[in-house]
DNA sequence: CGCGACCTTGAGCACTGTCAACGCGGGTGG
DNA sequence: CCACCCGCGTTGACAGTGCTCAAGGTCGCG
């Protein structure tokens, strides 16, 4: 019954600082709705955050770089990667609106992050958050819930990553896709693909050739058209849904 | 500049409910030192917490199984996993002392837990842990803590997994492992691997026998020697670093 | 119109997965 | 004490899949 796995994501319905709530564990109420920051956790976190509009293809900081912020992304697709020795590059994770990133370690990024579409984000002072968040249990519950969401998400690259097939690789990330920029439509059958075939090769740890191939074979079977570079329709949900839990 | 992947895992020095100290973000002191918990942390968690002790191979709890407690091993070895519908299992994370596991989405938990050893560790209910941390910023951001470097180690375990040749991946294991396990020591050559040759083939997302013959290589290339099954003797430490860092 | 970035398609190669057979080692029971 | 057995691990042969290298095609923008 792993049959889910794409489909558990919650609505994302975020407007400004919000922070789409993600329990790290909850008691299965049904509906995982989001909450929206009460008025003095808004407060709290305007006092220390700069809002930002920027540009597509803005590199945010690079990994290793001095982590001095923390970003939350309100409008606009970021992506973070790592570029390997090899000169291969690794796509970590595509954020939406509602995403939090800039995770750090020993105060360097782990990964750099880049603007895939133009954004608008908050940027918010690691120290002065970490500052609020020890004063404000409720708030950093948010934050919390927010991290474990993004571990459940790394483990499902994890799992994606180890398939063998291309194709299917393709599959699950189009369902994964499909669920987090279109949420709250059972109906829509557009996937808007705002990233360029490398990084979705990057993220999928393939060829670029490799997911052209996998396009082509999708489109083939019938389950997906390519309306153009960015718009992909479901021709066949269930099939496509099928291909991508035959992990 | 990522050849520290592996080394910047902190010291490992946990007893009792002590958590091992990995800030989201630290300012860089230089030394990520262990930070006990302090006198009412852990009063409050010893109030909620039961004490476990467990034997070899035993089934904490099943994926989508209801999610009522959250793990802290104090000793031994978990592995966390999920079966696919094709009938091959993927190890999502070996979890040593100082570990937090239990990770849940909607009420229900996300993989499965099996001990590999007989373990130590403490279970708290879901509820009343998320009680104490609500109401408790610094001992919550602790437990952010360890869950932003479980989302660092997924992330490692996510670029491990991307890795074509199977000598690069186990030798990627091998130093993780290394640091995990043997921590504040630069001398011993020594590494030992609790879990059997399946449970890394399911961990690297390699063939039991893709392992076998990795393994084989690196006795080959006179990189390491394996003492007995579970014994590991490092004999060419730099080279062992390099393979591992040639993703 | 033409250039450049992005994407597609094809041929040969390297690697792991699979299947199958064999080797080892610890436990059990006679 | 020994023989047996079963889980675990190793090794070999073959097929399948993606990667690499190379060439051609398409789209968008100046």
């Amino acid at each position: 019954m792993t049959s889910r796995v794409a489909r558990v994501v919650p609505q994302n319905a975020d407007q400004g600082l919000s922070i789409r709530a993600v329990p790290l564990h909850d008691t299965g109420t049904g509906t995982t709705a989001t909450r929206l920051l009460t008025p003095r956790e808004q407060d709290d976190l305007r006092r220390i955050a700069m809002r930002l509009r920027l540009p597509a293809r803005m590199v945010l900081y690079r990994e290793e770089g001095p982590a001095r912020w923390v970003f939350a992304v309100t409008d606009g697709v970021v992506k973070t990667y790592r570029d390997l020795p090899s000169g291969k590059r690794r796509v970590q994770s595509f954020l939406f609106a509602g995403d939090l990133f800039g995770l750090a370690e020993q105060g360097r990024y782990v990964n750099s992050a880049q603007t895939i579409t133009a954004v608008t984000l908050y940027r918010l002072p690691v120290d002065a958050l970490t500052d609020v968040l020890q004063h404000d249990a409720e708030l950093q519950f948010r934050v919390l819930s927010k991290v474990a969401h993004e571990l459940r998400e790394q483990q499902r690259r994890g799992l994606v990553v180890t398939r063998r097939d291309a194709a299917g690789r393709l599959a699950m990330f189009l369902c994964s896709i499909q669920q987090r920029i279109h949420p709250n439509d059972g109906e829509s059958d557009q996937i808007v693909l705002p990233m360029t075939r490398s990084d979705i090769a990057a993220y999928l740890a393939l060829s670029l050739e490799a997911v052209s191939r996998a396009s082509a074979e999708l489109t083939r079977r019938g389950i997906v058209r390519f309306e153009d570079r960015h718009l992909v329709r479901v021709l066949n949900q269930s099939r496509l849904i099928k291909l991508a839990e035959a992990v």
